[in-house]
DNA sequence: GATGAATGAGGATTCATTCAT
DNA sequence: AATGAATGAATCCTCATTCAT
């Protein structure tokens, strides 16, 4: 065992061939607990499926959240990646937008853990795959501009792919086809004879200037939502005799 | 606590009464907490709130499930209501749809235990709420029938408010005109003028005939989501050798 | 004990005549188990010990620390009192210093807890004991001031105590005639008949004025320390391969 | 296994001397660590340091508790004989005692693991640094007998050790000036000028008569400890009679 | 002989639920 | 009926020690 090799003076005993493998079975167990549980799984739980010790996977990754990091940093990568491939193959503009969302949804949109944080990611995105992800929806965007209606922005694909993640969740298991039909649905809202302009998102990152030249179709709430949740008080409400 | 009976002197114990007003402070409690915090909340925490003690909360609730389920069920059903007040009151049967969404979007989409368990009601619905929901949409989808597409269903509809209810959890706060953004569009894609045909939804619950002259715009996934999420096993792996 | 006293209607229920017991014995077991063994005793031997379980040692207590500090709180205080009390009884100023450190040595220096945090808490005291017993020690610095040799401070008879403290911990069970012996002869060290001034001591807390006729008879080290202790490196001696 | 021999010249293995190496290596890294933080440490933080793995370290030291009582040892020796050649250098028998403390407190109190096991290794001294330690001190004994008050024996000076060691911790680092007036102090209570008797040492190791002309000045303890700490139990309390 | 990866028994803390008062 | 104290299993993380390479 552990022969010495003489080719490579610098290469002091093996790279730990055993420690990468487990480290990958920790990723991999936990990549599909995660997928299947979300981040409030057990720690355990993947150390048991990945056949090591807590002390192993804790190794690896001093901190749970340092693991769930690694996970949501490959998957969203894995993401990006197999949807921009899935984009870019495509020669009709149109069928590059619909053939992302598809590749994108029909992959990973049943993951539990990345669709917990795809919403936060999208926000302060410190993990990569977000990032492709915006540049492949900006390539895209760019390339069907025409096809667009006008004022659709990068945000809004991206809204649009966090938004259908969770209807694919939902629906993915049993009835496959529903999340389909929404998807087209909202796609052909995105084109381009759509002349009714979008209400305007005085946010930043706003890369196509809506025209506004008729007032929006959608009706703002004359009522807004006095019904609405939380009347809470979050005090308590009477009592409160010892202490 | 404590209300003075006429018939009882010398027991002035509480009548039903303020069992009834605590259960029902539980339920505002829990209602105003689960809004804020979703279901993963610590029972104390309701328990403080509603200013009575853990005792009564489990005598009326012997689980936690069974509070949240009240809950929802409460909610879902205000929701409904609240959401067809908006949707009968308007005159244009489109106006009344997008008020419909604006309304319930606006009013409970931040509520997160809604949202956490909507998707799951809406699949098996032994909740009262989503019934009427149903009916409101259905009533909706019935009067503006000539305005929208050939074969939006029902379920689309409410598969459309699910969807669009976790895009405005992720904005409302920050980017509240996002959400309405992708709204109009998606409502927009709903709208008569689109001619290509949804891909078919094979299962129950279509009460609209999809008529299937053309084929679906959308591109079917050719096989892909190999690379999807659990290739799990569930199993641990094969130990190391140690101990 | 407790019995429910019915004069009282503001009182609602018991007061909880069984937590009170339960954090007793909390408390209780606590000052035993860290007595004996110090801060780093498993927090389930003193759940067990008082007989209790875990749940509601941490009701009482939210954090182990907590449950520490209380038991050094009243430690201190106890100690602190039973050492003034002692002081107090005296007459003569000296009988009164000595009885002072007879007292505080023999009742708690064996206390483990204590001793571990005597130090810490001297330096920024946030317990109220450590206050008295600085509050005793200055009361009879006062009255012994004519018998004490001049310059001596508080700080310096607190510092005393704290360094006879483990010499009694070493001791007391085998030869406790040694602390005694180490105790006589420091306190004759303080007398008034020393008239070599001591080292100034630059800190403020000096209420007592060193008057600097001679030169200290304690040799300062010509040498230093040069083989003392730390030589350290901190780093790494050479290596790191991989990573 | 399988020592290079000098009899193969193929095999080009590292002969014992790296193996030395690497044990002071260790050595000199948990040197560093405990006198640092103590004997607490993870036994991590010392391989990392001395840049060995931790396979290595416990080739050479089976248990932490191998390698923490070999440090102590050549720590105990060092300081015991560096004490030494201070004591000895000097020519006046009371200077040669000051300055012994004097090195001694300095070089070595701050040193956590040296302090936490002084007192241990005090009582049963099975590492030999002790017992030099303890014959350097009768050396100082028997030099400045005129100079030291009757009865005082090497085990008081020792304990004298221990005591202030526990000073200097807690003082050197931001008030090194009050554990040099407490030595002051202490080693004046040793003069010879002191008359009044010490109590009796019943116990082994006195190796100077006390003479027991008058009463100690330092009053007994009357009652004894009985608020000392300890009434404590061991068992579990009478549970409660939930479950 | 050396290396550092792997192990797993603790240890602190949380929280749904039960029970004496 | 109401109260909130008590329970203890579950969860994250650490570290002395062992073992494959």
């Amino acid at each position: 065992m552990a022969v010495a090799e003489p080719e490579s003076p610098t290469r002091r005993r093996a790279p730990r061939v055993d420690a990468i493998r487990n480290r990958e079975a920790i990723v991999e167990a936990a990549t599909a607990v995660l997928a299947e549980q979300g981040t409030a799984v057990d720690v355990r739980e993947i150390a048991r499926r990945s056949g090591v010790g807590m002390g192993t996977l804790y190794r690896h990754f001093p901190k749970k959240e340092d693991l769930v990091h690694e996970v949501l940093r490959q998957e969203f990568t894995g993401w990006a990646e197999s949807a921009r491939r899935e984009a870019i193959g495509a020669e009709d503009p149109w069928a590059a937008l619909t053939g992302f969302y598809q590749q994108a949804l029909t992959g990973y949109a049943r993951h539990r853990a990345i669709m917990e944080n795809f919403a936060l990611a999208c926000s302060s995105p410190d993990l990569d795959g977000i990032r492709q992800l915006r540049l492949v929806i900006e390539e895209l965007c760019a390339r069907a501009t025409d096809l667009l209606r006008p004022g659709v922005t990068t945000d809004d694909l991206l809204l649009l792919l966090v938004s259908l993640g969770h209807a694919v969740q939902v629906t993915d298991e049993h009835h496959p086809q529903r999340w389909h039909r929404l998807l087209h649905i909202s796609l052909d809202g995105l084109r381009a004879d759509h002349r009714s302009p979008l209400p305007a998102d005085a946010a930043p990152g706003t890369d196509r200037k809506p025209d506004s030249e008729s007032p929006p179709a959608v009706r703002r709430p004359s009522t807004q939502d006095s019904s609405a949740a939380p009347r809470s008080s979050h005090e308590p409400r009477r009592r409160r005799t010892n202490r």
